[in-house]
RNA sequence: CGGGGCGUAGCGCAGUCUGGUAGCGCACCACACUGGGGGUGUGGUGGUCGUAGGUUCAAAUCCUGCCGUCCCGACCA
C-alpha cells in the first residue's frame, strides 16, 4: 500500500473529549472517527488491526473445534421473553419495533437464539458436545459510553456457546475455552491474566475473566507474586492471620472522644495505630427489620460482595441510615462497638485477631480502649468480610497479592441450564430419556482488544503495535523521493521485492517533509520502518529502526530483504 | 437519573462579562523557496456562531425552552 493511495487520517492536535490515550491514539492516529456518543467508524487503518485481532480468535477457535455461525443482529422479542430477560433486563437493551408494530431488539448477546438454533437441530446427546461461535457486531445502550471504543454502544464481540449432556463436558470445554483463551491473548503479544471472577447475577459454578493488565483499567485485580493465583479484587479471599490471637494485656477503658468520626480521627485523638482499632458497620439482615453490624479492622475496607453473600445479610447491601442505628445500638455511626451492642454482629477474620483494640462505646463520642475477644464481649462469628490490600498473602498459600488495574477482555462462564430450562433445550440420553443441556459462554471484547493493547503499547509518540496485530509490518519511508531520482527508483524496486517477498508494507510516497513522515509512522505505530535517503544511499546502504528501537542502524542493500525478512518473521 | 462543564470552519481555541461588519493556530488548495524530525513566505477555500423562540434599531454576545456532547456519581455487565 502506498500512502498516497490510502486514507492516512492522522491528527497534530489532540481531540478535546478523548480522556484515556487509547482513544487518543486511536483517534489521532486515524483508526477511528465518532458519529455519535459510543458509535464509531473504523477508519481503513483501524479496521486493517481490527480485522487482524478477528483473523487470530477466528484461528483459535477453530483449532479449539469450535465452529463458526453467523447470528442476527435483529432478534424477536418473543425469545426475549420466553427466557425472562426481555423484562429483566432493562434499558440496556436497544428495543425496537418493525413496521407492523412487532418488538424485537438488537443483540446485547445471543444466548437466546443459539439456544433456539440448539433445541432445533441438536436432538440426541450423540451431537454433543458442541461449541458455536460468531464474531459479531453487539449492541449495549450503554447508560454511559466511555473511553472511546473501549466501552461503546456498538461493538465487535467474540461470543461462543457450548452444550453439553453433563456438567464433566462442560468442565471440559471449559477448560479448553480457558487454554484456548490464553493462547489467543499470547499471540496477540499482550500482558494478561486470567482471574477467577464473581459468577454475578449468571450464577453458575465457574467463572474466569481475562484480563490485559493497563493503569486505566476499570477493574482491579488481584494476584500472587509467585504463583497463578490471580482473582478480581472482590473475589480475592483475604486469609484468617496466621497463629494465635495474643492474649489480653491491657485492662478496658472508657475515653471521652469528642467530635470524634472516623477512623483516622481517633487514630489522631488517641495516637494509636488504625490497624489496632476496629470499625463497625450496620447494615440490614435478610428479614424484614432486623440489623447486623459488621466489625473489621480500622485500616480494612469493607468487601460489599463478600457480605452480601453470607447469610443473614440482605443483598444487595444495604447500609443502615443513622437514625436506625442509634435507635437500636444507642450511638450514632462513629461511636459504635461489637462490646455491648444489642444487634448480632459479624467479625472479620482479621478483626477477630485483634488483641487490646480500640473501639466505639455505643454512647456517643465514646470510645473503649483495651478491649478483648472472650473477656469484654464474646467473640462473634468469624467471617471474610474485608478486601484484600497490597502484600496480604495469596489464597492458594503462595507468596503475596499485589493490586494491579486491568481491562476485561475476554470473560468465560459455566452457565449451566439458566437458558436450557427456561428455553427447553433437551436432548435424549443413551437411555432414551430427555436431558436439559447444559451451556457454557465464552466471550471475547475483540474492538475492546484494540484498545487495550494501545494502553498497554505506547509511548510519546504513538502507538506501537505487537507484531501481531499491525496494520502494516513495515513502513518504507523513501527521503525527498520527488526530487531524488536514486531514491526514487530505490523505493520503488524495494517496495516490488519486499512485496514479492511476503511482506505486509506501507510505503510513505507522499511529497512529505521527512520530519512528517517520521512523526506520522510512529504516531500509527508501524513497528518496522526503513529510511531511503541519499545520504546513506551513496554508501549502498538502507537504514532500518525498530519502532522500539533507540538508534537506526544501517543494512548494506544487497542485504536488505533478507535482513528484514529476518527481523519481521523470526 | 442526579451534579458539573462545553457547543463559534475538519481539529484545537479566542471573542460572550460590557450587544455594533466572524477571528487566531493547525489542517486543506495554489505557487515559490526548502528538503534527515510536524520548515518558510505569498495568495486562497471553508462558519445560517447547536437549535427554536423572545428582548433590541441591531444578538455569537442578553433572556427562555429544547437538543447534542464530555466529566463525576448512581445504575448495569
Amino acid at each position: 500500500m502506498r500512502t498516497s493511495n490510502f486514507l492516512l487520517a492522522t491528527q497534530k492536535e489532540t481531540p478535546a473529549d478523548a480522556e484515556v490515550i487509547s482513544h487518543q491514539l486511536m483517534l489521532r492516529a486515524g483508526l477511528i472517527r465518532k458519529l455519535a456518543s459510543g458509535l464509531y467508524t473504523w477508519l481503513p487503518l483501524g479496521l486493517r488491526v481490527l480485522r487482524r485481532v478477528e483473523t487470530i480468535v477466528r484461528e483459535e477457535m477453530d483449532r479449539s473445534g469450535a465452529q463458526e455461525v453467523s447470528m442476527p443482529v435483529v432478534q424477536p422479542a418473543e425469545l426475549w421473553q420466553e427466557s425472562g430477560r426481555w423484562e429483566q433486563y432493562g434499558p440496556e437493551l436497544l428495543r425496537i419495533q418493525d413496521r407492523h408494530q412487532r418488538d424485537f431488539c438488537l443483540g446485547p448477546t445471543h444466548e437466546e437464539v443459539i439456544t433456539d438454533l440448539v433445541r432445533n437441530e441438536v436432538k440426541s446427546y450423540k451431537q454433543l458436545p458442541i461449541n458455536l461461535y460468531q464474531i459479531q457486531t453487539k449492541v449495549r445502550d450503554e447508560i454511559r459510553p466511555r473511553f472511546g471504543i473501549m466501552r461503546s454502544r456498538e461493538f465487535l464481540m467474540k461470543d461462543a456457546y457450548s452444550f453439553h449432556i453433563d456438567q464433566a463436558s462442560l468442565e471440559e470445554t471449559y477448560e479448553l475455552m480457558h487454554r484456548t483463551y490464553s493462547n489467543i491473548f499470547t499471540r496477540l503479544g499482550l500482558e494478561f491474566r486470567p482471574v477467577i471472577a464473581d459468577t454475578g447475577s449468571i450464577g453458575g459454578s465457574g467463572s474466569h475473566e481475562f484480563h490485559v493488565l493497563a493503569n486505566s483499567g476499570e477493574d482491579a485485580i488481584a494476584f500472587s507474586d509467585s504463583s497463578d493465583y490471580a482473582a478480581n479484587i472482590e473475589m480475592a479471599e483475604a486469609l484468617a492471620p496466621s497463629g494465635e490471637r495474643p492474649a489480653p494485656a491491657a485492662e478496658l477503658a472508657e475515653v471521652a472522644t469528642p467530635g470524634v468520626k472516623s477512623i483516622e480521627e481517633l487514630a489522631n485523638f488517641l495516637g494509636v495505630n488504625p490497624a489496632s482499632t476496629v470499625k463497625t458497620l450496620v447494615v440490614a439482615a435478610d428479614n424484614d427489620s432486623g440489623l447486623v453490624a459488621l466489625v473489621l479492622r480500622g485500616d480494612h475496607q469493607l468487601n460489599a460482595i463478600k457480605a452480601e453473600k453470607l447469610e443473614g445479610i440482605a443483598s444487595p447491601l444495604q447500609m443502615a441510615d443513622e437514625e436506625t442505628v442509634r435507635r437500636a445500638c444507642g450511638a450514632g455511626f462513629g461511636s459504635l462497638g461489637p462490646v455491648g451492642i444489642a444487634i448480632p454482629v459479624i467479625v472479620d477474620r482479621a478483626a477477630a485477631h485483634l488483641a487490646d483494640f480500640t473501639c466505639g462505646a455505643n454512647r456517643e463520642e465514646t470510645h473503649l480502649t483495651g478491649a478483648n475477644w472472650d473477656r469484654d464481649c464474646p467473640l462473634p462469628r468469624v467471617e471474610d468480610l474485608r478486601e484484600v490490600i497490597e502484600g496480604d498473602p495469596s489464597p492458594d498459600g503462595t507468596g503475596r497479592l499485589q493490586i494491579k488495574r486491568g481491562i476485561e477482555v475476554g470473560h468465560i462462564f459455566q452457565l449451566g441450564t439458566k437458558y436450557s430450562e427456561a428455553m427447553e433445550a433437551r436432548v435424549l440420553d443413551e437411555n432414551g430419556k430427555n436431558i436439559t443441556v447444559t451451556m457454557g459462554c465464552y466471550g471475547i471484547g475483540v474492538s475492546r482488544i484494540v484498545a487495550a493493547a494501545i494502553e498497554q503499547n505506547h509511548d510519546d509518540r504513538g502507538i506501537i503495535w505487537p507484531a501481531s496485530m499491525a496494520p502494516f509490518e513495515l513502513a518504507i519511508l523513501p527521503l525527498n523521493m520527488q526530487k531524488s531520482e536514486a531514491v526514487a527508483s530505490c523505493a520503488e524496486d524495494l517496495y516490488q521485492r519486499l512485496q514479492e517477498a511476503g511482506l505486509d508494507v506501507l510505503m510513505d510516497d507522499r511529497n512529505e517533509r521527512p520530519g512528517v513522515k517520521f512523526a506520522d509512522m510512529e504516531l500509527i505505530g508501524i513497528p518496522h520502518r526503513i529510511v531511503i535517503g541519499d545520504r546513506a544511499l551513496a554508501e549502498g546502504n538502507i537504514e532500518y529502526k525498530g519502532r522500539r528501537d533507540d538508534d537506526s542502524r544501517l543494512v548494506p542493500m544487497g542485504d536488505i530483504v533478507e535482513f528484514l525478512r529476518e527481523q519481521l518473521r523470526p
